[in-house]
DNA sequence: CGCGTTTGCACAAACGGTTGCGGTGGATAA
DNA sequence: TTATCCACCGCAACCGTTTGTGCAAACGCG
């Protein structure tokens, strides 16, 4: 079963294959009768255009890589609703390529992307990746590329990020301001940007107003596999904790079951703050204030950066965008 | 900047095209001196093959589709490791096309996917679509389709999904069992099939042990918009409920903040029975008691199914492939 | 030393489109 | 009647690969 084509519409009607194209594309050089029965025919025999060979001629895809540590639940399927919204209607798809957060992976998948002839490349790099010498290829080919939510600072290539230290400040002062001096801090690993961005606004908001670090224990996990007895621990250590803030979605929805685990009640015995992309606050009761970052707008604003990049003859200057956060104040919450 | 191409290469040593092109192959025809002077070259240009140039002639891709309704945060994100965990040691990429649940959407990424001569289309239909004649096209030129989760009864195309009657009708057997009498059941839209069919196998637990039907609620959830309205209401009206089933997790996680606001614990005053995909059930304390279907499973076998039907001359007999549920006891339901 | 075989490479066609250019035929104008 | 022009369409090249075939030089052999 073969795919009809050009040649076979061609055929059919004893024209020309250049004929049948411009028949297609509507070309003023055409009888409108010739365009009809080409038309026609075309219905007939279900012509799809391939649209590879076209595009293998204009030098262009219309296909945009988006290439991930993991396709986890909170963060990426926002991610890729604001990367769509923006670069389907600009006629792009986006292929989805997870790295399995390993560097020799994500490195093969970058080479996928430029031997696919994508016409740019999204990239939220693995925690494993600690410089960008493997996009040297991909920019000497003047492949755009941009890079999204898990960067690494760089002058060479456009960013786009949440202001993962202020928001995690913000958060945090957001409880100091409601008398709370002891508040436990849950991170993910710290070797990733994102952790020791989020733990550095932590601390800041701590110090700031000269409050003893130890007041404030920081919980680090580094796996999800670690994050039960870790947590577990911290809040047995420390049972004169007045609140807790998670860093992220994946850290506050497993944290709430320990909490009631141990009897605690939200707010009256520890009030909760998280940094979280809107959906998950609301599975619980009271519901979770937050600091709302939007995966989808980060996104939406890398999709718009790239399309800026794709199609220029010189690469634009790179750009830095920090997204920033707003304040969601749910019940979670109470002063003292 | 353009990219270099086998030209490039030929250009710089004075060979032919076809001679760079046999060597990078190792093809024995040529002396291993020139081979290692092309791999040179090659290496120093930063040559990367123009892989749709080679698909080109070779009538393939290596890339799959997956054409689904909304990239959600439970179900798909799990479904795309499971289809991502065959397909891509298996040489596939994986271009994910979200419908938004349009069926005028779905019928144009269907067409993008002929024109962009996929090898082969994953295809989680909207809730819009009726029926398959959109499909005609990609079967008359041979291009293989499955039909996962979001399934319609078909007899020309593969279809994978979950026993949705069945793993419904045993986690309400399971309550049942347990003496209860009265069970609120918390379902989607039954325009959808996998609503319709998990309501069926809701009703069929309780109409096979002869109970009246009233006692047993069924909230339909249209949208999640209306949840909150819907399932408030439908607490309020049955304070005598001691169990509740939640037909998926997204309905599971917003149940509990309902069932809590009202002051209702679990287990004690109600219990909690759910279909998911396991991570959800966690998430609260107790743990929820759950049938696991998983997401990853649906997405795996459907890949594997998709994988036999490429590159077969013949499209092979349909299959029908129903997945099982298994029942994950944890804390969330008691006995009275 | 002349023959046939092997070695090592170039030529060209093909994949399925697009497009510049050239050519034919009829109508129009001089 | 003939030169001119335009409408309409075909030829062929091109995008970057792969691959069947052809051909020259080098080699082996008697």
């Amino acid at each position: 079963m073969k795919r009809t084509t050009l040649k076979d519409i061609a055929r059919a009607l004893g024209v020309a294959p250049s004929t049948v194209s411009r028949a297609l594309a509507d070309h003023p050089d055409l009888s409108d009768a010739t365009k009809a029965r080409v038309r026609d025919v075309a219905q007939a025999l279900r012509y799809a255009p391939d649209i590879r060979a076209r595009n293998l001629r204009e030098r262009h895809t219309q296909l945009v890589a988006l290439v991930l540590p993991e396709v986890n639940t909170f963060f990426v399927p926002s991610l890729m609703s604001g990367v769509n919204a923006v670069l389907q209607p600009a006629g792009y798809a986006v292929v989805v390529l997870p790295s399995g957060d390993s560097m020799a992976q994500e490195q093969t998948l970058l080479a996928l992307c430029l031997s696919l002839a994508f016409d740019g490349v999204l990239l939220a790099r693995s925690s494993e990746t600690r410089d960008l010498v493997h996009l040297d290829p991909l920019d000497a080919a003047g492949l755009p590329i941009v890079l999204l939510d898990k960067i690494l600072p760089d002058t060479r290539h456009s960013t786009v990020s949440i202001d993962d230290r202020r928001a995690s400040f913000e958060a945090t002062s957001y409880l100091l301001e409601r008398g709370h001096r002891h508040i436990v801090g849950v991170f993910s690993d710290s070797r990733q940007r994102i952790g020791t961005e989020r733990m550095a606004g932590f601390r800041d908001a701590v110090s700031e107003r000269g409050l003893p670090p130890g007041n404030s224990p920081i919980v680090e996990v580094p796996d999800l596999a670690a994050f039960d007895a870790r947590l577990g621990h911290a809040l047995d250590a420390h049972p004169d904790a007045t609140a807790l803030f998670a860093m992220s979605d994946e850290l506050l929805v497993r944290t709430q079951r320990h909490v009631a685990e141990r009897g605690r009640r939200v707010p009256e015995d520890l009030s909760l703050v998280a940094l979280s992309d809107g959906e998950a606050p609301y599975f619980f009761h009271p519901p979770v204030t937050h600091r709302l970052h939007s995966g989808a707008e980060v996104g939406a604003e890398a999709a718009r950066v790239l399309l800026r990049a794709i199609g220029q003859a010189e690469p634009p200057p790179a750009v830095e965008v920090k997204l920033q956060t707003d304040l969601v104040e749910l019940g979670s919450v109470r002063s003292v």
